[in-house]
DNA sequence: CTTGAAATCATCCTTTCGGGTGAAGGCTTT
DNA sequence: AAAGCCTTCACCCGAAAGGATGATTTCAAG
């Protein structure tokens, strides 16, 4: 934000300067007044596009609530992936732990630890953070 | 497009129209100089503020491939993260291991754990995978 | 009834992660 | 100069994850 300051009161100082120079240059040299003009407006649109630019820039803040999600069970047959096994990619894609989403499905830490295994086959990736990227990317999960 | 065109041009018909009257009036009525040169800067300072709100903001006709991603640096600020270990979230949300991510920045196995530590308590998280998911809904990664 | 897929659980072993702690060098601010 | 943050790296330890393999049960389809 200081910079931002800092480049608009160097700016407005430049400008000041050229304006004082071309208006000595108009009555020294018996410029046009429409190339003065012009001159000046010319920069002062400059100035102000730039000032447009960096006023419209949000920078930030932009929360998103898309809910438009399409489940994409042709992938999910065309990788031969069942049920359980999507139930625990989807437990797995919330950030829980084998050991947590054994405890969600009321099953062993082995049986998760299978299921992930499969996954990791099915879905040709070697790791969990992988496998929710790319369960994404198939429209597997939200 | 068109129409912002058409109304580009109809505002600087306008502008021009009241540049010529103003002119008649600096002659005429022996206005001082500066009044006019401030008059005609500030129309184009406006001038430029709605050409570059209209040319930042299409509103529409242009095709955005990529995603509508606004970074939020003000949750990175809020949460104390810095430059570094912004970097490290980044490849870690794409499936990298820390070994990779250590490749990658040409750092070692070490420096990146610890980034990831110091990620996992400012996005008060314990696991990677959760550390994506926070991460994205704060914006701070696409 | 047999076959096969799905789901369940297990064991063994290796790699990766995560947590804790310490520390050195660089850069900025005070 | 001193304080503070960032970045870098190190070592240790336990927990979690991943890979390989085998086994049992259930259940639907051939």
């Amino acid at each position: 934000m200081k910079k931002i300051i800092l480049i608009y009161g160097a700016s407005l100082a430049v400008l000041v300067f050229l304006l004082k120079y071309l208006e000595y240059q108009f009555f020294a040299k018996d410029l046009a007044l429409e190339f003065y003009l012009a001159v000046i407006a010319m920069l002062f649109t400059g100035l102000g596009i730039w000032a447009g630019f960096r006023l419209t820039r949000p920078k930030g803040v932009v929360i998103k609530m898309s809910a438009d999600f399409v489940f994409n069970e042709r992938e999910l047959e065309r990788l031969g992936i069942s049920k359980r096994e999507h139930e625990v990619l989807e437990w797995m894609a919330k950030g829980l732990s084998n050991q947590e989403i054994a405890d969600k499905l009321f099953v062993s830490l082995n049986t998760v630890k299978t299921h992930t295994s499969n996954l990791f086959l099915k879905l040709e990736v070697s790791r969990r953070t992988q496998a929710i990227q790319k369960a994404k990317e198939l429209s597997l999960i939200p």
